[in-house]
DNA sequence: GTGTCAATTGACACTGTGTCAAGCAACAGG
DNA sequence: CCTGTTGCTTGACACAGTGTCAATTGACAC
């Protein structure tokens, strides 16, 4: 066979991936996945059984191939709380782009499927708890506010950094990512800390 | 005739509204919001011939009941920038947890629907240009931080204030209305204004 | 050569949207 | 009282998209 089972499956995954990016109004069709992928839209239930799972699954391929936890794990070990929050910035801000297909994709599902939901809600969760730690290291260093808790300072920065989401219903912000970024560290930094150090 | 148009119609939209209200995983298709109506199906249709229309027309009817055009207008009317901006912040955030719902269904619509997602945009344009007005006259004030334009200030405020959009995805926030609004006032004030006045 | 595995084709059930036709009850004006 | 209109009813249907099933093919491995 030249095709073995992992070919078939990175290619779905492309595929999905691919679709997913072409924004909102594109056909994310378990049908067109197929036919992008070249094959037939049976052979893809057997890859996936529900279109849910293969959203999921796509989640997870596109945090291996930008290395999601790697960075995460990276903003972990940064030295400073203000490098922390720097690099949690970078890592979730280049993931969003990519992410937030998927976001719109499983709100698009009618049935309450609430496992898949809650794999979602799990994978959000784990980004959100590195927003978490970073305002966490930032409190431990002392520059951190004391105007808001824990939660609030994590809401607003999860805001500042989901602004893109935004992107869904009016796409007219023409901001390059890097410019996004780079505001969104000035902006965390003078909404979040004191000017202390 | 003990129901008039009106009534029928008023019927179909308020339980449009309640559908719309109960969150991610609420069944909002024409069949159930037909029997909330205690009307037909086919009866739906004969008022709105799509399901995209009613999604709209509801829009509006909310924007009717919460008055947010004339919230709006006052915010315009402010004498200083800074109470613009309050007013403005007030009705905009008000208006969030009601908005949020049909931002979600209109979302999950697959067909691409140009027509209803531009009355959509149209009617987001309109709040956004709120935002925009009272970011302008805070420039003109000039209390406003020249270092960002006024577009990308308006997109930190607009994110500032959409940030309950996430509850969609994770429901656990936990915040009041009210301590949310008081918060994104401080926030606002904090990151986009210098400490002149 | 036989078994296995991935993928194929073709058919089907189910759900939700949107349409169509025929009928019915109430009300209005002659 | 009859007639027309209006708002809604029932029942049927077409269509798209998801998910399932059964029978078949084609290649590789032992």
């Amino acid at each position: 066979m030249s095709r073995p089972i992992t070919d078939t499956r990175t290619r779905i995954l492309d595929s999905a991936w691919k679709a997913l990016e072409e924004g909102p109004g594109a056909s994310v069709r378990m049908a067109d996945i197929a036919r992008r992928a070249g094959i037939s839209r049976q052979a893809l239930y057997l890859h996936f059984p529900a279109r849910t799972e293969l959203l999921i699954a796509t989640t997870r391929y596109i945090d291996e191939i930008k290395q999601i936890d790697t960075r995460l794990a990276a903003s972990r070990n940064a030295e400073t709380g203000l490098e922390r929050l720097d690099t949690y910035i970078e890592a979730w801000g280049n993931y969003i782009p990519e992410i937030h297909g998927v976001a719109r994709a499983l709100l698009a599902m009618q049935d309450s499927d609430a496992a898949a939901k809650l794999a979602w809600d799990d994978r959000m969760g784990a980004v959100r708890e590195g927003c978490a730690a970073a305002i966490r290291a930032l409190q431990d260093d002392g520059v951190l506010s004391d105007d808001y808790t824990l939660d609030q300072a994590t809401d607003i920065l999860w805001a500042l950094l989901s602004v893109r989401q935004w992107e869904l219903l009016r796409e007219t912000c023409g901001w390059s990512q890097a410019q996004y970024i780079a505001l969104t560290k000035t902006i965390a930094q003078r909404s979040l800390l004191q000017n202390r150090s």
